[in-house]
RNA sequence: UAAGUAAAUCGCCUUAUCGCAGAGAUUCGUUUCUGAGGAAAGUCCGAACACCAUAGUGCAAUCAUAGUGGCUAACAGCCAUCCAUCGAGAGGUGAGGAAAAGUGCAACAGAAAGUAUGUACAGGUCAUGCUGUAGUGAAACCAGGUAAACUCUAUGUGGUGCAAUGUCAUGUAUACUAGUGUUUGAGCGUACACGCGCGAUGCUAGAGGGUAGACAGCUAAAGUUUGCUGGUAACAGUAAACGUAGAUAAAUGAUAAGGGUUAAAACGUUACGUUUUAAUACAGGAUUCGGCUUAUAGAUUUACUUACUCA
């Protein structure tokens, strides 16, 4: 698995992301929180993941897209650290729930122990 | 030189590693090119475009605009100019149509503030505020002031917005139509045949509906830059060059190193170096244009004003 982040690995179906806040589980490591739930797609892709940052605290669009920039950069590096013995598919959220801005050390450190808890919780099933 | 006024421009850069979106090429491994703003923002005006409504007319009501002339596709915008007003000045501001249609309002002073006319003095008359002067006030009969009061006048105005709108359409429910079938069994499952199992307002097709999703709309445009001509100017004409983001849970990022710029301090020396520290703004396209309004660290340029010094 690599570092890279296309666009299929991406959550874009309404669809899916209804499901998924319905029927998904979640695990958090302040500020972040991500939901998952276990799925299967039609292509040949493992995961499909969003990131999502609340307009309600976050009013201006240049720092929401930076939030979820730095999100996505802190999933993109170290998805393949925590995923590698996971088998099954899933369907992954995350979502800033902090109110303060923020640079990519802590969310880079977050992002670490956000996975591992998401990958412990899998792996006792 | 200092303080100021008015315009205009720029608004971080380079390299490496890991990534993102679109388009093209491809031997399907990859690879090449392109990729946010002056306000992309607020959604306040004006248009293009689309659909809906609509017999015609009209502009009552509502809302908007308001010196004069010009520019523009259009505008509530822009330019010029007059007037008023603020400033020592360069310049700033504009809620600058009408008080002889009507209604309302007017502190203090004053007899009286709008159906006027008291006092004193003088003049005049048959007689009378009939006439003048004094006194209060910004204003005292002048067709007074006030429309940042109602009002009147002139001009304009159908509505909704790209989540508009059009095309394709998996699945699912079914009032419809046609065919076929109900123990002599259609159809479904078991890869196929046999066999076995399930099996009845069912199955197949059409029509209809228009959800998930896809495509079009979707970027060449009242286009940008430069020169020339006309015009005080806004702007217009003309020639050449350029061909400039198209995402949709929504691309342009992350890390590291170096360099700019600005400020402060220290050191050297003299108005430039070196070092350290800090700062490096406002802000992210979403159908497209023309404006307006608001936010913005810092830097640059031009024109002008006032004061001082020198010649």
């Amino acid at each position: 698995m690599s570092f890279s982040y296309p666009k299929k690995e991406k959550l874009k179906s309404q669809k899916l992301i209804e499901h998924l806040f319905s029927e998904g589980k979640s695990v958090s490591a302040y500020p972040l929180r991500m939901v998952y739930l276990k799925s299967n797609f039609d292509d040949d892709t493992q995961f499909k993941t969003g990131v999502s940052v609340s307009k309600r605290n976050f009013k201006k669009a240049v720092d929401r897209n930076r939030i979820k920039r730095l999100l996505r950069e802190g999933y993109r590096l170290n998805k393949s650290a925590y995923f590698n013995n996971i088998s099954s598919s899933y369907t992954l959220m995350i979502l800033y729930i902090g109110k303060d801005g923020t640079d990519f050390d802590s969310i880079d450190k977050k992002m670490k122990q956000l996975l591992e808890a998401f990958a412990k919780k899998v792996s006792l099933k």
